[in-house]
DNA sequence: CAGTGGTCTAGACCACCGT
DNA sequence: CGGTGGTCTAGACCACTGG
C-alpha cells in the first residue's frame, strides 16, 4: 500500500504541467523545475509536502526518469526540496527563500520597488596600480576605468561603491553610469558574469564616507570586496563598496549537497 | 589540425585517473571531479588550461559522458571550470578559491591552522520567546537550550556568539560546547545540515561586546544571523554572531549557472 | 565544415528505508 | 519485501563556435 510517512501519504503536483511546451528553446526540465517552484512559492505545495516519485511523474508526462530527476536536482540546488533514499521528495520545511543570485544593487533596489539614484563622484581612466592590477589579471600600469560613486534609494544615501574595469570598458559613459546599475550596463554589452567572489565585512568609516553616508563619525559600515568574471574566465570589474549598516545587509541561503 | 584557441590547443590531464576505483562506495563522478580539482588547485592544471572534451575523456577512461560530464558539472558549480558550447572546458582565469561551504567557524579556524578555543558565557534551557520560537518554527514557550559563547582564535577574542537549540538538543552539555564546534557536536549527534539562511550586517558594538572581544566602545562589529536546517527541514540552531572586524570576514564565491 | 557542450532517451543495477 | 532515490550506461539529436 502507499507508505503513511509524514501524515501525508503521496502527494502527485496537479497536473500544472500542462503548458509544457516540447517545441520550445527552453529546456524540458527548466520548464519543470519552473512549475514545480511557483508551485512551492504559490503555496500550493505546502512546506513538508511529498512529491510523487520521479519514476511515475516521468511516466505520466512522457519524459526520460533524469529528465524529471533534473528538474528536481535544480530545486534541491535551490534549497526548495529535500530528497531522501527510499523515503521520498518532500517541499523544505520551514520559511522558503530565493536562493543567493549574482545581482547588483541596482537590480536589488530596483526589483524591491524603490528608487535607485547615483551620483557620479569620480569617473576617469587611470594605470591600474598594483592591487587593481593584481585583482583584475592584468599588467600594472594598463589603463582601467575608475568610477566611485554614491547610490541613493529614496533620496537616502546607502553605499559608496568604487569600481575599476579594465580597457575593454573604459569607454562607458558618465550619463550612462549615473543613470543605470553597472551590471545592467555590462550586460547591454553582452557581458555575463558567470562567477564573482565577495569578502564582506566591517570597519569604521572614513571622514569622507561618513560625509556621504551621512553616518556618524568613525560609525560602522557595512564592507564588500568583489572581483567579478565573464564566462571567458576574464576579470570584467574589481570593486570595493561601503554600506551604511543600518540600511543594508547581505541575505545568503547556503545550501549542502 | 586542432584549433588554436587560447594558446593552448588542447590540453588533456595527464593519466592521474589511474587510481579509480570502480568497485568504491565513493561515485565515479565524484572521484574524477576529486582529482581533476586536485590538479587545479595544486597549479597541474594552469588558469586557462582547456580540458580535454567530454567524450574522448570518457573513451579513455572507459566511462560513459555523462558520467564524465556530472564530474565536471560538480566543478563548473563550484566555479573551478568554466564551459562554453562549441569551445570547450577551461580552467577558470584569476584566482582559484574555495566554494563557500556550510561550516562553522570552529572548523575555519581548525583548518587554518589556528588553534580555536572557546569560553561558555551562558548554558539554560529556557522557554522560547517570540522571536527564537519564530526562527526555529516552534511555538512560543516551548524549552530551548540557549548558548553564549567566545570563541578565541590562538587567545585572541574573535565572535561573542549566541545559540538557540531546539528542545531535542537540550540535552548539550556545557563540557561538550566548551571544548568543540557546535556543528561538530551536531554531526557527531547524527545531524546533518542541509540549508542554511544567514545575514551579515553591521552594527556598533555594545558595552559588553566590546569589553568581550577588546575592541574599543561602540566600535564597528561583523555580524551574522543564522537559522539552519537538517536534511529533514527541521530548524535545528538560530544563531546571532558578532565578530572582531579586524580579524573576521566572509568570503564567498557566487557562480550563474 | 568539424568540434564542442546542451539536452534527452530508455533502459539498468544498487543502497537505503519502512513495513 | 516493495518503493524510493543514487548512480551508470550507450547511445541520439541539436545549437553554437571556430576556421
Amino acid at each position: 500500500m502507499a507508505a503513511a510517512i509524514d501524515a501525508t501519504p503521496t502527494t502527485l503536483p496537479e497536473d500544472l504541467f500542462l503548458d509544457v511546451d516540447r517545441t520550445s528553446a527552453i529546456p524540458l526540465y527548466f520548464q519543470i523545475a519552473t512549475r514545480i517552484e511557483q508551485a512551492i512559492v504559490d503555496g500550493r505545495l505546502a512546506p513538508g509536502a511529498r512529491l510523487e516519485n520521479e519514476v511515475t511523474l516521468g511516466q505520466r508526462l512522457n519524459m526520460s526518469r533524469p529528465t524529471i530527476r533534473r528538474a528536481m536536482q535544480e530545486l534541491v540546488n535551490k534549497g526548495l526540496l529535500v530528497r531522501r533514499r527510499g523515503i521520498g521528495t518532500q517541499v523544505v520545511h520551514g520559511p522558503v527563500t530565493r536562493k543567493v543570485e549574482l545581482t547588483s544593487l541596482y537590480d536589488d533596489l530596483d526589483r524591491g520597488g524603490q528608487r535607485p539614484a547615483t551620483n557620479l563622484l569620480v569617473h576617469e581612466i587611470v594605470p591600474a596600480d598594483d592591487v587593481v592590477a593584481d585583482r583584475l589579471s592584468i599588467a600594472a600600469g594598463e589603463p582601467v576605468l575608475h568610477v566611485r560613486r554614491l547610490r541613493l534609494s529614496d533620496g537616502v544615501p546607502l553605499a559608496v561603491m568604487e569600481n575599476y574595469l579594465p580597457e575593454d570598458y573604459t569607454d562607458l559613459t558618465a550619463d550612462a553610469l549615473a543613470s543605470r546599475g553597472l551590471y545592467q550596463l555590462l550586460r547591454g554589452r553582452g557581458t555575463q558574469i558567470r562567477v564573482a567572489q565577495q569578502r564582506i565585512g566591517a570597519r569604521a568609516a572614513t571622514a569622507e564616507e561618513s560625509r556621504l553616508l551621512e553616518i556618524k563619525r568613525s560609525g560602522p559600515v557595512l564592507t564588500m570586496d568583489r572581483t567579478a568574471y565573464d564566462t571567458f574566465g576574464k576579470a570584467v570589474e574589481y570593486g570595493h563598496h561601503c554600506y551604511r549598516p543600518d540600511n543594508y545587509s547581505f541575505e545568503i541561503t547556503l545550501v549542502n549537497n
